[in-house]
DNA sequence: GACCTGCTGCGGCATG
C-alpha cells in the first residue's frame, strides 16, 4: 500500500516534473528502515532532497491528517553544513518544497550572519528545520537550558562530511552528535553494541545521523567516523549514487615542449591557449593554486584581451564578502564569461552555466581535480568538460598520472584526527558554560567518538584539572581557573569567562590581515602586513583586480584610491603548502615507469618525449624499481640531487635527514630546496657519495624520529603548532570583535606557555599534541617512512652529470629565489645559470619571475 | 617570525 507521505512526494515531483534517481529511492528505504549512514553523492545530484523528503516522507505518514496544519513541531531537523553560505541556498530550496506541498513549516538558519534578534526568536520559537555550522552548533550548546532545543529532534545531516573529516572541524562535529545522541532517547543503546547485521534491529532508536560526502578513498570509515564507535552496527547503511559523469579532460600541451619553461609555476606562457578555449565555452571558471596567481592571471588577460573587461571577475578568500558574493550571482545570471579563482570556488553553491573548468598548475589531488571539474556542466547527463594546463614541462606528466588516476577510481583519503585534547577542552568548557557537566557522564559520552575512543581516564583526569586548576603549571595564575565544581557538577560561574568562551568558540585560527579601503569608503579585502610593510605612499599595487595607489595604513587599514598605471606590485599572501598527495604520486611515478620503458600512449608523454630523451642522455630515466641521485659539481659548490616524487613535505623531512646522516660520517653543512619531485642538497665540502650510500643506514628508519629530532628544529615547528592548540584550547584569548589583540602579543604568550610547559610540565598534553601534529602535518612521518621503506628496496642509480638535467633544473631553479642578496634579477641570473650550465634545451623561465626581486639567504639544513 | 608559489573555512560582548 502506498503511504500518504509517498504519495504527497509522488504528487510533488511530478509536478516539478523531475525524476528520482534509484538512489534517492534507496536512500528512502533506508531512511524510513530507520538506519543512520552515510549518502555517497556528489553536488548536484540532488543529495539534499535525497535527505530530506524521506524525512518529510517519514513525517507525513505518522501525520497524515494533520501535516497541513501542524505548526509548532519543535525541532525535528538539524542540518549542518561547512559553509554559512550553503545554509541559504538550502533553506531556500528545502522552504519552497514545503510551501509546494501545503506544510506550514519554518526553515530556518542559524549561523553567525544572524542577528541577535533573530536569533532571540529562535528561541523562543524552534523551527522544524535548522541550518547551522559546527561552530553555531556548539554555540548553541553553550546556551542555558540547551536541551530543550533537541527534545523532538528525529534526525541530524552532517553535509559535505568530506570535507570536515580529517579536520579538527570535524572533531567538533564529532563531539557535537556524541551531546546529541545522550539527549536523545533510549540514548542507553549506544552502550551496547549489536553485532552487524546480526538481525536483531535495536529497536526505537530515534535520532537518526546521516552523513553526505563526495567520494574519498576512505567511506567507510567516514561513516564510522560520524557515528562513532558506540553506534548500533545494525543501524547502519551506505547508500551510493553512484551516477555515472561523464568526464572530458584535456592537458593543454605547449606547442613546442622543448622550449617551454623547464620551471616556474605561473603558467602564463599557455595563455593563448587557454584563452582559446574560454572563447569557445559559454562559462569558464579558471583555477589557480595561489590567490596571487589569480590576480597575475586576471591582470595579464585584461592587459592582452581587453574585451573581457566587464565580463571577466576574480574569486579568491582575502577578497571582500560583498565582492564574492557579488560574483557568485553573477554567474548564476549568466553575466560573467570568465572567473578566475583559487579553492575559494571549490565549494558551494552550483554555478549551473560554467561549462569549462581549467586547472592551472598542479592541482596537487585526484579528488581536488574531480571537485574542480565537477564544477562544469551541471546539467542531468551533461559533460564536465576540465582542462588542465601545466606551469613547467614536467608537470605536464602529472595531466597523465590524474587522467589514469581518474580512471583507475583513485582517491585520496581524509585521515581523521584523533585526541585533538584543545578541541575536547574547548568543549568541555562549552558544556560548563551552559549546563554544566559530570565527569563520568561525559568520560562516557566523549569516549563513544571516534577521535577519543583511546582517551584515558588518567587523560580525561588531566583536563579536568586543566580546566579547574590550571593544571601543574599555571595554578597560580587565576585567568586560568575557569570551571568549578559543585556537588560533582563542572561549572562556570563567572560571566566574564563565560562570554569570553562564547567569543572563541571554534576551531579555525588564522593570522591577523590588513584590510584594504578606498579613501572614499569601501571595502575590497584584505592583504598581509609584510606586504603592506615593502609599500610607500604613492606605490600602487594590484589587488582585487584593479590598480590601486598606496596612500596610508591606518589601525590595521591600509587606505587606498584608484590608480591609473598599469604597472605595480602584486600582493603575495602565506597561505598553506600542500604536498602532491600520495595517490596521485605514486601515479606519477607509474608514469615515469612506463616512460623508462618506452611506453609513449599518453599524449602527454609524447610531448615530453624529446625532454625525457635529454634526461636519458645526461642522467638517467629511472624505472620504478630505480632510485635516482645525480650528482654534479659547480662553482656553488657540490650537488646532489634526489628523487622519490613524494611531495615537498617529505623530501623537506628526508632532505634534512639525509643531510644530518652524511654530516654524521662526515662534517659538512647543507643548504636544502625541494619541489614535489624531489629534493637538492648543496654542500661546499666533497661528500663522497659512494661511500655515504655504502652505509645500510642511510635510507634506514632506525632511529628516524630520533634523527629527525636532531635534524630538523622539530622544538620550533612544534612552538609554531602549539599557537594554534593554545587558541582553540582557549589558553589565550584573542580579543573581543572588531578590537584583535595584536599578533605579536599572542606570539610571546603562546611561546612563553610553550616553554613554561616544556620545562615544568614535559609530559603536558597539549605540547605532546603540538610535537604529534608537527611530526603527521608539517613532516608527513607516515609517508615519510614508507617513501624510505619503498627507496630502501629500490636500485641505488649514482649519476654524475655535467650539467642540470631537465629532473634538476627546476628544484634548483626554485633554490635561486633562497640565495644571498644580489643585485641581478631572476631573468638574468637564469639565464646566467643556464649559459653556464650549457643548457640549450632549457627553455624560457615563466615571465613573471622576471621581475621577482632576489632576496633572503639560502635556507640551512640545520 | 618566517614565508619567497603557497588554499579554504567560522565565530563573536557589554545592559536591568
Amino acid at each position: 500500500m502506498i503511504t500518504k507521505g509517498r504519495q504527497v512526494i509522488q504528487h510533488w515531483y511530478k509536478q516539478k516534473n523531475w525524476q528520482q534517481f534509484a538512489f534517492q529511492q534507496e536512500m528512502e528505504a533506508a531512511y524510513l528502515g530507520g538506519y543512520s549512514g552515510l549518502l555517497n553523492a556528489p553536488t548536484g545530484s540532488g543529495k539534499t532532497f535525497a535527505l530530506f523528503l524521506p524525512f518529510l516522507v517519514d513525517f507525513i505518514n505518522k501525520h497524515p491528517d494533520t501535516y497541513t496544519t501542524q505548526k509548532n513541531n519543535g525541532l525535528l531537523m538539524l542540518w549542518i553544513t561547512p559553509l554559512r553560505a550553503l545554509t541559504n541556498d538550502i533553506r531556500k530550496a528545502m522552504q519552497e518544497a514545503c510551501d509546494e506541498m501545503g506544510l506550514p513549516w519554518h526553515i530556518a538558519t542559524r549561523t553567525g550572519d544572524t542577528s541577535a534578534a533573530e536569533k532571540a526568536a529562535l528561541k523562543r520559537k524552534l523551527p522544524e528545520v535548522l541550518l547551522t555550522t559546527p561552530e553555531s552548533l556548539h554555540l548553541m550548546l553553550a546556551q542555558k537550558e540547551y536541551p530543550k532545543l533537541f527534545n523532538n529532534l528525529q534526525v541530524v545531516v552532517i553535509d559535505e562530511w568530506h570535507e570536515l573529516l580529517g579536520t579538527k572541524r570535524g572533531v567538533q562535529v564529532e563531539l557535537g552528535l556524541s551531546k546529541l545522541k545522550a539527549l536523545s532517547p533510549k540514548s542507553e543503546v549506544f552502550n551496547q553494541v549489536p553485532e552487524k547485521d546480526s538481525g536483531l534491529m535495536t529497536q526505537n532508536l530515534r535520532l537518526k545521523i546521516w552523513g553526505i560526502s563526495a567520494t574519498i578513498g576512505n567511506l567507510e570509515q567516514a561513516a564510522e567516523v560520524l557515528l562513532g564507535n558506540n553506534f548500533p552496527a545494525d543501524q547502519i547503511r551506505m547508500v551510493r549514487a553512484n551516477l555515472e559523469k561523464k568526464l572530458d579532460i584535456q592537458s593543454i600541451i605547449p606547442g613546442n615542449v622543448e622550449n617551454y619553461s623547464w620551471a616556474g609555476h605561473i603558467g602564463l606562457k599557455l595563455l593563448p591557449q587557454v584563452m582559446e578555449i574560454v572563447a569557445k565555452s559559454k562559462t569558464t571558471l579558471i583555477f589557480t593554486n595561489t590567490r596571487s596567481q589569480s590576480e597575475i592571471w586576471y591582470h595579464a588577460i585584461l592587459d592582452n584581451y581587453p574585451e573581457y573587461a566587464g565580463i571577466m571577475a576574480m574569486h579568491h578568500g582575502s577578497l571582500d564578502n560583498e565582492l564574492r558574493n557579488w560574483v557568485e550571482q553573477a554567474l548564476h545570471a549568466e553575466a560573467l564569461k570568465l572567473v578566475v579563482c583559487t579553492s575559494s570556488l571549490d565549494l558551494g553553491v552550483d554555478f549551473r552555466p560554467v561549462d569549462c573548468v581549467i586547472q592551472v598548475g598542479s592541482p596537487k589531488g585526484v579528488a581536488r581535480f574531480m571537485q574542480r571539474a565537477g564544477r562544469s556542466g551541471h546539467h542531468p547527463g551533461a559533460v564536465s568538460r576540465a582542462y588542465f594546463v601545466p606551469t613547467h614541462s614536467l608537470e605536464l606528466l602529472e595531466g597523465a598520472a590524474l587522467k589514469a588516476a581518474i580512471k583507475r577510481g583513485i582517491f585520496e583519503s581524509r585521515d581523521p584526527m584523533l585526541l585533538t585534547m584543545d578541541v575536547l577542552i574547548q568543549y568541555m568548557v562549552t558544556l560548563a558554560v551552559s549546563d554544566g557537566f559530570r565527569a563520568d557522564e561525559l568520560f562516557n559520552e566523549v569516549k563513544g567518538t571516534y577521535a577519543f575512543a583511546d582517551l584515558t581516564r588518567n587523560e580525561f583526569g588531566q583536563l579536568l584539572e586543566f580546566i579547574t586548576t590550571g593544571g601543574k603549571t599555571l595554578a597560580q595564575y587565576d585567568e586560568f581557573l575557569k570551571v568549578e565544581i559543585e556537588n560533582g557538577l563542572y561549572k562556570v560561574n563567572s560571566r566574564r569567562v563565560a562570554m569570553r568562551h562564547r567569543l572563541s568558540i571554534g576551531t579555525i585560527t588564522s593570522e591577523l590581515s590588513i584590510r584594504v579601503k578606498w579613501l572614499s569608503g569601501g571595502s575590497l579585502g584584505t592583504i598581509e602586513e609584510s606586504f603592506v610593510s615593502k609599500l610607500k605612499p604613492g606605490n600602487t599595487f594590484w589587488f582585487a583586480g584593479r590598480s590601486l595607489e598606496f596612500i596610508r595604513v591606518k589601525e590595521m587599514t591600509a587606505f587606498v584610491k584608484k590608480s591609473n598605471s598599469t604597472k605595480g606590485l602584486i600582493p603575495s599572501w602565506n597561505g598553506g603548502r600542500m604536498p602532491l598527495s600520495s595517490q596521485l604520486a605514486a601515479v606519477f611515478r607509474d608514469k615515469l615507469d612506463e616512460v623508462a620503458h618506452g611506453i609513449e600512449k599518453d599524449v602527454e608523454v609524447l610531448a615530453l618525449k624529446p625532454l625525457f630523451k635529454l634526461q636519458q642522455e645526461l642522467s638517467h630515466l629511472p624505472q620504478s624499481h630505480e632510485f635516482l641521485i645525480e650528482s654534479f659539481k659547480s662553482r656553488e659548490g657540490h650537488h646532489l640531487l634526489f628523487y622519490p616524487f613524494e611531495g615537498r613535505l617529505v623530501h623537506e623531512g628526508m632532505a634534512s635527514l639525509l643531510a644530518f646522516r652524511i654530516s654524521k660520517i662526515r662534517n659538512a653543512s647543507f643548504s636544502i630546496a625541494m619541489n614535489d619531485y624531489g629534493f637538492e642538497l648543496l654542500t661546499d665540502e666533497d661528500v663522497p657519495i659512494e661511500d655515504v650510500l655504502e652505509d645500510a643506514g642511510f635510507f634506514s628508519i632506525d632511529n628516524l624520529i630520533d634523527d629527525i629530532q636532531h635534524s630538523l628544529n622539530a622544538n620550533e615547528m612544534a612552538r609554531r603548532r602549539f599557537r594554534d592548540i593554545a587558541h582553540i584550547g582557549g589558553l589565550v584569548f584573542t580579543g573581543y570583535p572588531g578590537q584583535q589583540v595584536k599578533n605579536k602579543h599572542l606570539q610571546a604568550s603562546t611561546s612563553l606557555l610553550f616553554e613554561v610547559f616544556t620545562e615544568y610540565e614535559p609530559d603536558n598534553l597539549l605540547v605532546r599534541q603540538a610535537y604529534n601534529e608537527a611530526l603527521a602535518f608539517q613532516l608527513e612521518e607516515f609517508r615519510l617512512r614508507a617513501a624510505l621503506q619503498r627507496i630502501a628496496t629500490q636500485t641505488i642509480i649514482l649519476k654524475t652529470i655535467e650539467r642540470p638535467t631537465p629532473f634538476a633544473f627546476p628544484i634548483m631553479v626554485d633554490s635561486l629565489g633562497r640565495e644571498k642578496l644580489t643585485t641581478e634579477t631572476m631573468e638574468e641570473r637564469i639565464a646566467k645559470m643556464a649559459r653556464r650550465y650549457g643548457a640549450e634545451g632549457v627553455g624560457e623561465v615563466d615571465e613573471t619571475r622576471k621581475n621577482r626581486k632576489p632576496g633572503i639567504t639560502r635556507k640551512k639544513g640545520f
